[in-house]
DNA sequence: GGAAGATACATGACATGTCACCCAACTCGA
DNA sequence: TCGAGTTGGGTGACATGTCATGTATCTTCC
């Protein structure tokens, strides 16, 4: 993440906008990183694992697709699933459709966990990033940063997440 | 980094700005990461150190200097150093004024390094980042991320980066 | 000028993440 | 229905990042 040189591929304003853009993204992640250490015994990451599944039906999710949510490699999130499972938070469970598959469940324990961090992570997002911020550029601000996230969807390396994405035969452009 | 329930201290709208933000924000991480790789041989770190150094006064910076502005824990930018050092990317020098102190100098291999990398990052960033946002909203978005930033310095745990923020005695509120 | 504390950085042990590769289960077409 | 190719996930070696601590230098204040 760089707030530099990126040549004259950007208009000026692009660039003030993408320099202005990752000095928060280093900073933020920097001082989420650091509450969330102090304040809980969860890592960032941790807490994002947990978010994710707490936010999904029955508190569970099969691999890809948390690694995606993520975007995370799923090696790393099998390396990290060993060490938050045997940290309690989270339980393996192979899949009943999939016998590949498995699904990562979030135990009561690591549900106790987060609902414990949550609001002090939610006070450093209000104190940092809200708390500065006109209210009047909130919904250009929330369109602008939708907008880019469906353009990183499409045009990314990372598929969609949400449904299996299983095609089936003789599907493709059904018109 | 976690796209969910942040609790009641936010309100609907800012929780649904901060999910955007939060999902942008991981996605277009891992982008640049791969593409970086794939394209190059530097990391995304490796590259914002280059960038630091290479938009400071003789492609030099003293140490805790360039952790600040990387949002970096020292030791991590000591160990890193090393590696690129070993890489030839960038060297060590002890600091003339400060004997304590060295300084990470960009070589001529280094500054090759980024100028081969930059096209494609700002490439990349250009496609992810600019192609899908609405031009009308580019101002609006620039301010709200310099607000935030501001924020972030005022209320975070890193000092502002720049001046060696020397406080000489008796200069206080000098009024 | 000299001791107490702060600051700059290095280092080693350890935690975390990545990469290349593995196998098992699934899919699809011949 | 069987075999090639794909997908889901695990694993071990290695790269990277963190934490606690150490040493030297600088600053402050008496």
């Amino acid at each position: 993440m760089s707030p530099n040189s990126t040549g004259p591929l950007l208009t000026p304003d692009q660039q003030d906008t993408w320099f202005a853009y990752m000095r928060v993204s280093l900073r933020l992640g920097y001082e989420m990183n650091r509450q969330l250490q102090t304040d809980s015994d969860l890592s960032l990451p941790d807490f994002d694992v947990l978010n994710a599944l707490a936010d999904s039906p029955d508190g569970r999710l099969q691999l890809t697709g948390l690694a995606t949510r993520l975007a995370w490699e799923r090696s790393r999130l099998s390396h990290h699933l060993q060490r938050m499972s045997a940290r309690g938070l989270v339980e393996r469970s192979p899949s009943v459709t999939d016998r590949r598959a498995t699904e990562a469940v979030l135990t009561d324990a690591g549900r106790a966990a987060l609902t414990a961090a949550t609001p002090g992570h939610a006070e450093l997002v209000r104190r940092m990033f809200f708390d500065g911020l006109d209210p009047a550029l909130l919904p250009a601000l929330r369109t602008a940063l939708e907008q880019v996230h469906e353009q990183v969807l499409t045009h990314g390396t990372l598929p969609r997440p949400g449904r299996p994405q299983r095609r089936l035969p003789g599907l493709e452009p059904t018109g």
